[in-house]
DNA sequence: GTGAAAGCGCTAACAC
DNA sequence: GTGTTAGCGCTTTCAC
């Protein structure tokens, strides 16, 4: 196959002991010239250690596995493409693992991850219970889990790392409450997801700040069935837009559960001939690429995602590296309101 | 750490061999019961054979490296989740690899994933040229070049699989000249790749058919600086457009060189007071997701994604498991044109 | 300061 | 049919 420790070591004229030092920075026991030498006999013959063999006989590798629902989604393809920046600097290369929200397929894949000497993951799953993965966390593998905050019952030492998704949702309703709307509706699919109920908090929290309740605001919660796909959740906004624009008393401001959902609204109102910004008002949330883009350009609550991504990598590598008792909790990331033309001033105060 | 298989041949009062055997299907070869027993074994411990070991023994190992420009990118994370996809069903893990469209990247990694062990890769890499990886398919790293056809000088057996961009390019213009439209733009950033250079062929075929020339068209290919970049991609569009219908004569129909670009066309229309669909229609390409969302839905071409993503991993597979000498060539997928609302007949023929 | 030797967990000849 | 054996390429005590 390729160079072996064992050519550089015989080319250079040491062992592969020398050899193994050097490349692991242990090169403080030797002479200088010796080193020297053995990095000069590396170059010249491009050798690279074999990663298996390292691998097996260290029992680390520098590998770690990312989880995500999938990345034909914007938004987790952009986190996806953080990570990866963030583990090529430390030397790490990233598994790609689509879950499609399916609790089966993530244990699943995690089993793989295992057997294959992968020890840290980042899990993007937005489950309320992580049951499922507690045999892992259990035999050692570190995991990091994004979009997602502590639950009672999660194992001890899990990181979780997460937007503030009630102080964004906050934000957005506060947003539109301020620009003079009244008749609010939530657009979600349904809330059995950590993050999703707590945006809707942070929906009831800004209701009851203006002196409104939840009672007065319009629910979409996509029904009975469970709307969890993301490749439906524009499909749902849509849905969900017509039938509450066709409602006696119409809202006149939409939150929506997620950009690609505030999409679907959008897509929506326009069918039934409403001026987006003007006749709606329409808040996202993620501030995915496509959100300045939209027509109009979509108002949206921004999450930090290079820095979530960093934050990470950077738990996971510590929690891999060191093994210390991780302690665990939640990362809370401060959300950002952006406003661009989806949102206006309420008709009534227009006039 | 983990069960060995020295433990599950001990528990079943078996040798390692026999133990292998079982696992590798070589089952023809022992009493039946025997196996039975091993298999029992197995399950009751929980073995899975550990990957580092078995890839440091046979050299193999079942994973994959894909390298996309970037998966923030909706096309890009599209294909990506169709590739894990299809190599999941094979029991293949993928290792994803953001290039940003930089060669040395792209070389770097594929560098990396060879001393890693990984011995197949479909490169996601539209740059004419793939001497930066000469070197490693040289050395047998399997090599699948997506989104590009073949060119002169590659490296003998290299496959390529793309979607066929003249033919595709072909359509989009044809449909706009078809209904009416005699004032065409291609809106594109530098026409340094090949696939981009297919589709300007394909518009200019159009254009022949139909009497005219590619002198009588407009063309923004994003004047001398390079825009690569996939991000930067929809202010192009923008910026094109803008400078377009500022024009004396401006167009009646643009083709943008993407989806993501002709929503960027879009945007800019809309700006400038025109009514997309009506008073300027827009082809894009790719028909990513977002194409149906927009405002108005994108006409687009579509690229058979998920069909070309397996025949990218079948391929690669192919090239990995056999040693046969891969017959290289180009691959060439049939696009299709979805018609949207955002082309619609000229304004001259309409009135 | 440098080298010899053992072994990580698995597979695949080759014996028996 | 099943077991014995010899490594795959590397790291890491422990001698010298």
């Amino acid at each position: 196959m390729g160079v072996t420790i064992h050519q550089v070591a015989a080319e250079a004229g040491v062992s592969p002991s020398t050899v193994s030092n050097v490349l692991n920075g242990r090169s403080g026991r030797m002479l200088p010239q010796t080193r020297e030498r053995v990095e000069q006999t590396i170059a010249r013959l491009g050798y690279r250690p074999n990663g298996a063999a390292r691998h097996l006989r260290t029992g680390r590798t520098q590998v770690i596995g990312l989880v995500v629902p999938s990345v034909a989604n914007p938004f987790w393809g952009t986190f996806a493409r953080h990570v990866e920046a963030a583990a090529l600097l430390a030397g790490y290369r990233v598994l790609l693992c689509n879950s499609e929200r399916d609790p089966a397929r993530e244990r699943d894949y995690l089993e793989e991850l295992w057997a294959d000497g992968i020890r840290g993951v980042v899990l993007c799953s937005s489950l309320p219970s992580l049951e499922h993965v507690l045999p892992l966390v259990e035999r050692g593998m570190g995991l990091i889990a994004f979009d997602r905050t502590a639950q009672a019952g999660d194992p001890a030492g899990l990181v979780n790392i997460s937007v503030d998704n009630a102080v964004g949702a906050e934000l957005a309703t506060r947003h539109v409450l301020e620009l003079g709307h009244r008749r609010l509706a939530f657009v979600s699919g349904s809330l059995r997801s950590v993050n999703r109920r707590a945006r809707f908090r942070g929906f009831e929290a800004a209701l009851e700040q203006f002196g409104l309740t939840a009672a007065d605001a319009l629910l979409f919660s996509g029904g009975a069935q469970d709307h969890f796909g993301d490749l439906d959740i524009p499909d749902l906004g849509r849905a969900a837009a017509r039938e509450l624009l066709a409602a006696a008393n119409p809202p006149t401001a939409i939150i929506a559960i997620n950009d690609m959902c505030a999409l679907g609204v959008s897509a929506s109102a326009r069918d039934a001939g409403l001026q987006v910004g003007e006749d709606l008002s329409v808040v996202g949330f993620d501030d995915i690429m496509l959100a300045d883009l939209a027509t109009p350009p979509l108002t949206t609550i921004r999450q930090p995602l290079p820095a979530m991504a960093n934050a990470a990598f950077a738990h996971l590598r510590a929690g891999i590296e060191q093994d210390e008792p991780a302690a665990g909790g939640s990362l809370l990331m401060r959300p950002e309101l952006v406003v661009r033309a989806s949102t206006g001033p309420a008709p009534e105060v227009r006039r």
